[in-house]
RNA sequence: GCCCUGGUGGUGGAAUUGGUAGACACGCAGGACUUAAAAUCCUGUUCGCCGCAACGCGAGUGCGGGUUCAAUUCCCGCCUGGGGCACCA
């Protein structure tokens, strides 16, 4: 009886479909485990193989827990929104959810031929009302919620209502009676800008000719990849999720989940937290004197970028500042204390430097300074020196008010009054503040009078030369005076035409001088700011100091633009290349000269804390997540905008139905396809959708309660089921949806909805199967073509990879050979208009061509005939023409054995498994052929399942060999059965429990490829010990369930009865399998020259004297005493001579 | 550019904690069975040198250094394939 899986596989199949015997249940009295895939999209193209590489070892897995004894859960679903689909309807017409519905049948028919243990009961669609019900319903909790800093956790906005009623807000400068006194529409912005779901304003990839939002790897140089069109940086009304608020807590939850070390790294990584400081940087130039402006600064006649033309002893002034700050007169106390705590509205420091001046008081949002003046300013030298500071504090557009003493200390209300007035009346001139709304940008603010940059290195802040800020800064536009404003606008718009990876990734080093300077806050030294690429506004705040001497970076950018280098590093720096130590004693730096770079960090933080310039501060790379997108195959948010305020549709309207549309296109001004809906739009609706990745933020708790129409999952069994146990997924998942579905957790369990913060235990990481293109390479013609030429009369020529290869090369044999055979070809076909042609490579589809040969025949008859008329010149440079007339048909190269046997060789290359690229294989065929135990156990056997491989169908012989050798421990074909009860001699047992001990130990550890391997090893041993007995064969099966389930579902039915999905994974017992004895190499200076078997429990003296007597040893020693033996027990033995 | 990851025979890979490099399988070569083929089985197979063979010798885990009695494994520098870099999923 011979091995016939097709038929054993499609029984077993029905079988458990028909018990149902992979529904689980939610109470049993066996442990738990939950088993999960990540979410696959169901693309159209089906499965490849690399797709079933996680399932296969999620499946293995499971299947053997639930041997072990566990109640396994493993369910399997679609996250059925997404672009691909959208795409397609845009193409085609075809609703999305109708080509999703294809699609998804599709890939549950091909997993169903590969035997998986699904419980398909609980099968998932994002993209089904009943669920997505629940994803709009936790878009509405987050969008209810704040997280609360103090309790570090998610809380309901109704806690920071109670917070602004009762205390205001001290961040955000209202009090508690202010914020009674606001508006509705007011409170509903100040709220917005906490909610853990928040509007604000974002930029995208805006392509006008494809009416569309392009992600960054969709522009390539400035133009849509599809169609080569112009794109712009779009600003947009966006949704976000506050994940910014979740940073700390994700990166403290990596120390509980069992995640790679890399995986860990990764998201470390990409959150980013560095701790450093902010730094504001005064401006050189008023933006607010417009035109006037240029002419000073022309005027100025500012040295290069070196030094300003006047020194200050900074350090001097600072001093004087702090000790003024103590011990101010009484003049400046009695103002402090009526102008201190925004009590006239506006925010006043005292004894603030500007520039080397030091002003008394003075209020940066409206540029306005107030001096005090002591009796001492009466001198003619004071007058004038009092002069040159007004002047100067004018020409940087400070308005200066000035009272007396006595003014203050007699008339405090009337000086307080005078200058709210004034303040007033300068706030009016003030170009209006932009509100941004609370978007992720961090340019807003008091922009416009200083830069604020962040840095983690706030020790090297005398070796600021240069200051470079984004080109898209608000900050840009207010600063750069009329005569550079050409080049600006220009580097401007080259920068929008780039897209954010472009930018980040560029090698060259582009920016633009703005014309504008900042002052260094410590000393006054002026520092030309720059605009450069490389800095985007999504990072800190936009903005960095460029210390070229310690950053590689400002390095290269300095000697690029011939931007002079301070040096405050000493012999560290060597002037051709940034020396980021931080261990170097520190010169021209002013207060910190002399003090290690290490020590100067919290030196500097203090002084800026001090000054009110500067504080420290923590920054993370990481941003918010942009939780919105203009495009219809996603859940509708279930929002309202009345009025320009967001309010939640009442949760008892959920799910709010994704309606139908007549075109897929997006709507006007960039919004979503939603807004062409005259009805979506009257009632006031959200056009956005969201993302892909609001669904599969949750969807594995969804899997434990699917079918609840109360709630998303209810709390009991949220509880039992726990964490997701072990989680397979591949490593692009990395910093996308992991982080995402961590955050979502967390929030839920804030909100009191599940009991735990992360969702999985344990990842695992499958690595990518690639494919493995073939080329063939075909003669192109160029030429000139008569008006009437025919061109169906052209012949296709094919020539095979060497002569392609040597004729790249110039070889002039394979030239001549090619030439001559192309004339010929030519002449046939009365063609003489043209002689010359190149070679283009094509891809051919792999599946019509063995290892590297091309399968002619098959090859002619591919996409419809389009070269069943076409010549080869193959390997040998012989000729493989189509048949004359009445010729009878040629075998193919694989039909073997008639006449030469010259072939044609493809080219090979490793790429991406795709369609378009004809490397796909398809499982189906695969299982056809083989069966999907055999499918199964190669894609296993392949190798390690987290490393990324290109597939190769060569091997899968090879465990099908197997499957059949192990059939034949059952079945001889001749007699049967062949299987007997009698009792298991010691070398079979032995044979036995060594491989229980590896499976067991193999498939804990996902070592899946050597499992495979050990079953090999057992089967050949077995088979050379003729071995049938059934107590050696019937754990061998239950075993090989997980592996191989329906080959070991048959056996096991026919050996022992039942199902062996039930079955018990076999006891490893060490007493079969002990050794008395080892066989150890022995090694003369650590190459081995001879093996000793050597009892296991004798001692090093034992072994050196054993060892030492060995007529090989004996030799290499050549008489003389080895220096040391080493001998580790049950490893080696090493001589040392 | 930045972050992560891989690189071992003709091929996929093994070597779990620094201890015999190449398990297992493919392919290839030779042989057995057969009229023949398929299937199956047996033998060999890292490279080089010597040799009828056995034995032996040398080199060898991307490249160059280092640590160690001993390195595929640890350290430093480089080359190179793959993944991610925020709207592909």
């Amino acid at each position: 009886m011979e091995y016939r899986f097709r038929d054993i596989e499609k029984k077993w199949q029905q079988h458990w479909e028909k018990t149902q015997a992979y529904k689980v249940s939610n109470t049993s009295e066996k442990p738990k485990f939950y088993v999960l895939d990540m979410f696959p999209y169901p693309s159209g193209a089906g499965l490849h193989v690399g797709h079933p590489l996680g399932y296969i070892a999620s499946d293995i897995y499971a299947r053997f827990k639930r041997l072990k004894g566990f109640n396994v859960l493993h369910p399997m679903g679609y996250d059925a929104f997404g672009l691909p689909a959208e795409q397609y309807a845009i193409e085609h017409g075809v609703h999305p959810a109708i080509s999703t519905e294809q699609n998804i049948n599709n890939f549950r028919k091909q997993m169903d031929n590969i035997g998986f243990c699904f419980d398909w009961s609980r099968e998932l669609r994002t993209s089904d009302p009943a669920y997505y019900k629940w994803t709009q319903w936790i878009f509405l909790q987050l969008f209810k919620s704040w997280f609360n800093p103090k309790a570090n956790k998610a809380e309901s906005i109704t806690t920071l209502i109670g917070i602004f009623e009762n205390e205001g807000s001290q961040a955000e400068e209202f009090t508690a009676a202010d914020w009674k006194n606001f508006t509705e529409k007011r409170k509903q912005e100040i709220l917005m800008g906490h909610r853990l779901a928040y509007c604000g304003i974002g930029e995208v990839n805006w392509c006008e000719a494809l009416g569309t939002v392009l992600a960054n790897d969709e522009v390539v140089n400035g133009v849509s990849e599809r169609g080569g069109y112009p794109v712009v940086k779009k600003k947009l009304r966006q949704w976000y999720l506050r994940i910014t608020d979740y940073a700390d807590r994700l990166l403290e939850g990596l120390e509980t989940v069992e995640f790679s070390d890399a995986m860990k790294e990764m998201q470390t990584n990409w959150i980013g937290k560095s701790i450093g400081a902010e730094i504001q940087f005064p401006l050189s130039i008023s933006p607010r004197r417009g035109e006037e402006m240029e002419e000073i600064g022309a005027k100025l006649k500012r040295p290069g970028f070196g030094y300003p033309d006047y020194k200050v002893d900074s350090e001097m002034s600072f001093e004087n500042a702090k000790r003024m700050r103590r011990e101010p007169t009484e003049a400046e106390s009695i103002l402090w204390s009526a102008l201190r705590s925004k009590q006239t509205g506006y925010k006043f420091r005292r004894q603030h430097p500007v520039e080397n001046y030091i002003a008394d008081f003075i209020c940066l949002d409206v540029w306005l300074a107030i001096e005090v003046d002591g009796g001492y300013h009466t001198t003619v030298e004071q007058k004038e020196a009092d002069d040159i500071r007004d002047s100067r504090l004018k020409e940087l557009g400070f308005t200066t008010l000035r009272f007396t003493n006595e003014e203050v200390i007699n008339k405090i209300d009337i000086v307080v009054e005078t200058i709210q007035q004034k303040a007033t009346e300068l706030k009016k001139t003030l170009p209006p503040k932009t509100i941004g709304g609370p978007g992720p940008s961090p340019l807003q603010g008091e922009a416009g009078e200083r830069v604020t940059v962040f840095t983690t290195r706030p020790d090297t802040i005398f070796g600021v030369d240069f200051m470079v800020v984004a080109p898209e800064h608000e900050l840009i536009e207010k600063i750069v005076p009329a005569n550079h404003k050409l080049p600006v606008e220009e580097y401007i718009t080259y920068v929008k035409s780039r897209s954010e990876r472009e930018r980040i990734a560029e090698k060259k080093i582009t920016g633009c001088f703005t014309g504008a300077y900042a002052l260094n806050p410590f000393n006054g030294r002026e520092i030309p700011i720059w605009i450069s690429e490389y800095v985007l506004a999504g990072y800190g705040t936009g903005a960095i100091m460029g210390v070229p001497c310690g950053d590689e970076r400002d390095h290269k950018f300095a000697k690029h633009f011939n931007i002079p280098i301070t040096n405050i590093i000493g012999n560290y720096y060597n002037g051709e290349e940034a020396n980021a130590t931080k261990d170097a004693i520190l010169e021209n730096s002013d207060f910190l000269n002399g003090m290690v770079m290490r020590d100067a960090i919290g030196v500097v933080i203090g002084r800026l804390e001090d000054r009110e310039i500067g504080e420290r501060k923590v920054n993370y790379k990481m941003r918010d997540a942009a939780f919105s997108r203009q495009r219809y195959w996603g859940e509708p948010f279930p929002i309202q905008w009345k009025d320009g305020v967001a309010i939640p549709l009442p949760e008892s309207e959920l799910p709010l139905l994704l309606p139908e549309v007549d075109s897929y296109s997006p709507g006007p001004d960039g919004e979503g396809p939603l807004a062409n809906i005259p009805e979506w739009v009257a009632r006031e609706l959200e056009t956005n959708t969201m993302p892909g990745y609001a669904g599969s933020s949750w969807y594995f708790l969804r899997y434990m309660d699917p079918d609840n129409k109360q709630e998303f999952c209810n709390r009991k069994v949220s509880d039992y089921w726990n964490q997701v146990d072990l989680y397979i997924g591949g490593t692009e998942h990395a910093v996308g949806h992991l982080l995402y579905s961590r955050m979502w957790t967390k929030c839920l369990y804030d909100l009191g909805l599940i009991g735990f913060d992360e969702p999985y235990k344990k990842l695992m990481n499958q690595g990518m199967i690639q494919g493995s293109s073939r080329f063939i390479y075909r003669i192109s013609w160029l030429g000139v073509f008569k008006p009437d030429f025919d061109f169906s009369k052209l012949p296709i020529i094919l020539v095979s990879k060497n002569f392609r290869n040597s004729w790249v090369h110039g070889e002039k044999e394979s030239i001549e050979k090619i030439n001559d055979e192309v004339q010929k070809v030519l002449k046939n076909a009365g063609i003489t208009s043209m002689h010359t042609f190149s070679i283009s490579e094509l891809h051919v589809d792999v599946n019509i061509v063995d290892g590297v040969e091309l399968d002619i025949e098959a090859f002619k008859k591919w996409r419809n005939g389009e070269y069943s008329n076409a010549e080869f010149i193959l390997e040998d440079g012989s000729v493989y023409a189509p048949l004359s007339p009445g010729e009878p048909a040629r075998p193919s190269h694989s039909d073997g054995g008639l006449g030469v046997r010259s072939t044609y060789i493809c080219g090979v290359e490793t790429e991406k498994m795709s369609k378009s690229k004809f490397n796909t294989v398809n499982p189906d065929t695969l299982v056809e052929k083989y069966g999907a135990d055999t499918f199964r156990m190669y894609e296993m056997f392949l190798g390690p399942v987290e490393q990324s491989k290109p597939w190769d169908t060569k091997g899968i012989e090879g465990v099908h060999r197997f499957l059949k050798k192990l059939w034949r421990l059952f079945y001889d074909e001749v007699k049967g059965k062949i299987w007997n009860d009698g009792k298991a001699t010691d070398a079979e047992l032995k044979v036995l429990h060594k491989t229980i001990k590896k499976i067991e130990e193999d498939t804990e550890r996902f070592s899946f490829n050597t499992a495979v391997s050990a079953f090999m090893i057992c089967v050949n041993e077995l088979s050379d010990l003729k071995c049938y007995k059934k107590e050696i064969l019937e754990p061998l099966v239950i075993m090989l369930t997980p592996y191989a389930p329906h080959i070991a579902a048959e056996l096991y039915a026919e050996l022992a009865g039942g199902e062996v999905i039930n079955a018990s994974f076999p006891k490893f017992e060490a007493k079969y399998v002990a050794e008395s004895s080892k066989e150890y190499p022995v090694s003369i200076n650590g190459k081995v020259r001879t093996n000793i078997t050597i009892s296991l429990d004798v001692s090093q003296q034992e072994v050196e004297t054993i060892a030492l007597a060995n007529e090989t040893v004996q030799k290499w020693l050549e008489g003389k005493t080895p220096k040391k033996i080493i001998f580790v027990k049950g490893k080696m033995i090493n001589i040392v001579i």
